[in-house]
DNA sequence: TACAGTAACTTACCCAAAGTAAGTCATCGC
DNA sequence: GCGATGACTTACTTTGGGTAAGTTACTGTA
């Protein structure tokens, strides 16, 4: 007998820490990188354009204090840092792919209003 | 021939104009409003706790230019306006519901990670 | 052995975005 | 006329994000 599902009211303090932790700045394009095989710090650096390597520290760190992301160390030389998703990061897809979607059905639209 | 779904490319220039536009700060909170039906501006203001009007104000307009939000003028006494989601903005309920969902199948672990 | 190079950060500084508070405008009931 | 109301603006302060340079620890070259 219990709702399991989202409830849908006009406001949900569970939904909106959500969206707005995923939602910070980089924050959509990191995730995306990661869930496609992007592992390594400078990798993550070159694959976003415009992210710096400050914010994107920065934005690991939260994500891992979030348990999203586990960080790795490589004892090689130079060092060499992998961030993973973890199964909650990993379970992210269903969101990223929710966006994406989104944004593929809509670009068009987007297109033809601004000529 | 051609692939309609999400490439999954590490990096994807519509998905991240996407992220970024519909991940600002409220902007989540304020889409999820109007999916559940809150359509005037005091009301939406009332709904998410620490929103802001001139916040609110901002947003809506910004979403109006994304074609994702309407807002029509009620001539009565005080004007009274109301927004109401486009097909686009109705369209991110599958975002929405991606986010919440996330959110409920792990808040469970957040809140047991900090005691 | 000094030196340039590399990966992954830090620190320091600056500006744009977000927050707070107050003001505006039209209209109404009193 | 006077205060109240709804939906904003405007003005100002604070915080977060952007840019650049410095740091650490090793290594390969001269």
């Amino acid at each position: 007998m219990e709702a399991m599902d989202s409830d849908m009211g006009p406001f949900c303090p569970k939904y909106h820490r959500a969206v707005e932790l995923i939602g910070r700045r980089w924050t959509g394009a990191i995730l995306r990188a990661l869930l496609s095989g992007v592992s390594r710090f400078s990798a993550l650096c070159e694959t976003v354009p415009g992210l710096s390597d400050r914010m994107l520290a920065e934005r690991l760190k939260e994500l891992e204090a979030e348990g999203i992301v586990t960080r790795t160390v490589l004892p090689e030389t130079p060092v060499r840092v992998e961030y993973a998703l973890t199964a909650k990061g990993r379970d992210l897809d269903s969101v990223i792919g929710a966006v994406s979607g989104w944004a593929e059905r809509w670009e068009a639209v987007e297109a033809a209003s601004k000529p």
